[in-house]
DNA sequence: GGTGAGTCTGCAATCGGTTGCAGTCTGTGT
DNA sequence: ACACAGACTGCAACCGATTGCAGACTCACC
């Protein structure tokens, strides 16, 4: 059906192993003779077979992507960036949504391992004997975390709730709300330690109101606590969480920015869109799974890792402030 | 590294044929063979390369997914819904986002179609002719579209925007608005198509604002158009043009529904958060993605096409009536 | 006991590439 | 004219499975 290195062998007058040759490591041949198979390799349309190819060099050139849930557009985005990259290095990307499921992430990245050179996981709850032991059989790069050993890109975090603390102590906040995602969340904890270290350095003071489901949901569940707090602003595990407040909120008739300032995480799409518009720390969501694929392809190339030094990324975060902060209440 | 099939073999005491079939065809071969094999199997931890396999059976056990924007929340779930139907029949899936470029898509199929066998492909813009050219050497269904001659699943769009019509007329309006969706995009004919013959048959009157893009951005920009056609009633190409409309309206102080009612279609789970919650006609997301999958591993099953009939799906949308849309105002 | 059918199992070819090794050819130095 | 290095190229083995074909063995039946 489709045309094999024999065929364009053939029709180049060479054999299969120069073709071969002209075509991974031009300089081992001849000018003419390349140009020669060049030209069968154009007529023919050939594109080497990557299995076969695969059988013998081990490689596969397709990378796996393990994702919680592609629904949540945090994730759609990173996916977006990783596979873009991937595209770029002409390596395929297998995509596995694990549906929030912790338990189904090691199962699922066992059965990838075996068809692809390398794994992307964004694994924000499994521990980190966990993740070592995923990690014993595969090279893998972790996203949106770290875990000590393995190699991975994640956001500076502290960084990110520094800024944000920055802001409302700036609109005049003293009395500053945060409203947690999943305790063992790796993202809820250094999030939870940005704010305290930030609010602290600035006189301020941190009323957590404890850990709820990182959606819509959960931010409806949260804002009556928050209230309850007495704070004049919140600070929320994200996006999602911070919309779910507004929600409540303005059920409640309590005005966003007039009585209660929100500030979110991520920036998807919908935070433009919601009203008030969000105030909220941009994380670089498609740059995080580009640096991430470069991350693991380099590994791969080099799996010695001479290049220890540069196996971790880490993106700063950017504060996008919008309508859902002002400055505090007079009392 | 790790275990051949040879390995089994050696360990079970057997030909490597014998393991082979005792896997692929387990009545082939004596029980207490079979048995030794399973043990050995086990013991070892093996698993057939699929590399190696597909190069002999020439199926790799994968197949493509080609979607116009995987941050867009429709494409993200039906994306969900392929990936999780592919997994259950142990089905890898290759995605690819091909950035809302439809030049794109036809060498993105072609990438994809030598290391897959079969590609679900969501192209909204392409011409049927583009279509014809791809599948002819590829095994492709496509979604959320049809086209003379290929298999795919699509929704009922008139029957949708049936019920979006009988719900607003029910409470009231007599001219309907519609805001369009790109010219060329095949939802939005038949969805403009489907509004037009329900409108009539229910005695109101269309008022079509023209073709826009299938975005926030996009409904921002027909709001004012909308306003202009003094229908009480709008219905959006689609979820993200509705919450564009929405804001925009209340930035000109016209009240949903009381001043106008808005509808969407899709419901993505921004619709519900959106204020007024979107009255919208939900698509069955996951549902459709996973028909494609059985549509095409059937087909890949049964190249010569016996079936036929199950060629093609179609699924029906539900009207879920939020706050968006209300009584007519009265003149 | 011999024959034939039937059931398992193994041999060896094959899929489409890659690569170590050896051979050919050309050109240069002496 | 000869030896030798260097540059290409081809042969053949190999990656890890599957499968057509044939051999071995069992069993029943005549």
């Amino acid at each position: 059906m489709t045309a094999t290195i024999r065929d364009v062998a053939r029709l180049a007058g060479v054999s299969p192993s120069t073709v071969s040759r002209a075509l991974s490591l031009p300089e081992m041949v001849n000018a003419t003779t390349r140009a020669r198979v060049a030209a069968a390799v154009e007529q023919l349309g050939y594109e080497p077979n990557r299995a076969a190819r695969g059988l013998i060099t081990g490689r596969t050139g397709t990378i796996g992507l393990v994702v919680p849930d592609l629904a949540n557009p945090f994730f759609a985005s990173l996916t977006k960036g990783v596979q873009a990259r991937a595209r770029h290095h002409d390596v395929a990307v297998f995509v596995a949504d694990t549906d929030e499921d912790p338990a189904a992430e090691a199962g699922l990245v066992r059965a990838l391992s075996k068809q692809v050179d390398g794994v992307v996981l964004c694994s924000p709850r499994a521990s980190d004997e966990e993740l070592a032991a995923i990690a014993q059989n595969t090279t893998v790069v972790l996203v949106n975390r770290t875990a000590v050993g393995l190699p991975g890109v994640a956001y500076d975090n502290e960084d990110g709730m520094r800024q944000a603390v920055a802001h409302l102590v700036a609109l005049g906040h003293r009395r500053i709300a945060w409203v947690g995602g999943p305790a063992t969340s790796w993202s809820t904890q250094h999030r939870g330690f940005g704010l305290r270290n930030a609010v602290e350095a600035l006189r301020a003071e941190l009323a957590p109101v404890g850990n709820f489901a990182p959606t819509y949901e959960g931010g409806m569940a949260a804002a009556d606590q928050v209230v309850a707090t007495g704070a004049t602003a919140v600070v929320a595990y994200n996006d999602l969480v911070a919309i779910g407040l507004l929600a409540r909120l303005h059920s409640r008739g309590i005005s966003v920015p007039g009585d209660l300032s929100v500030v979110g995480v991520d920036d998807i799409a919908m935070s433009r869109m919601a009203r008030p518009a969000l105030t909220t720390v941009r994380l670089p969501k498609q740059e995080a799974g580009r640096i991430a694929v470069e991350l693991l392809l380099a590994m791969l190339d080099d799996p010695d890792g001479a290049a220890e030094g540069s196996k971790h990324g880490e993106l700063h975060g950017e504060l996008i402030v919008r309508d859902s902060t002002g400055p505090a209440p007079q009392k």
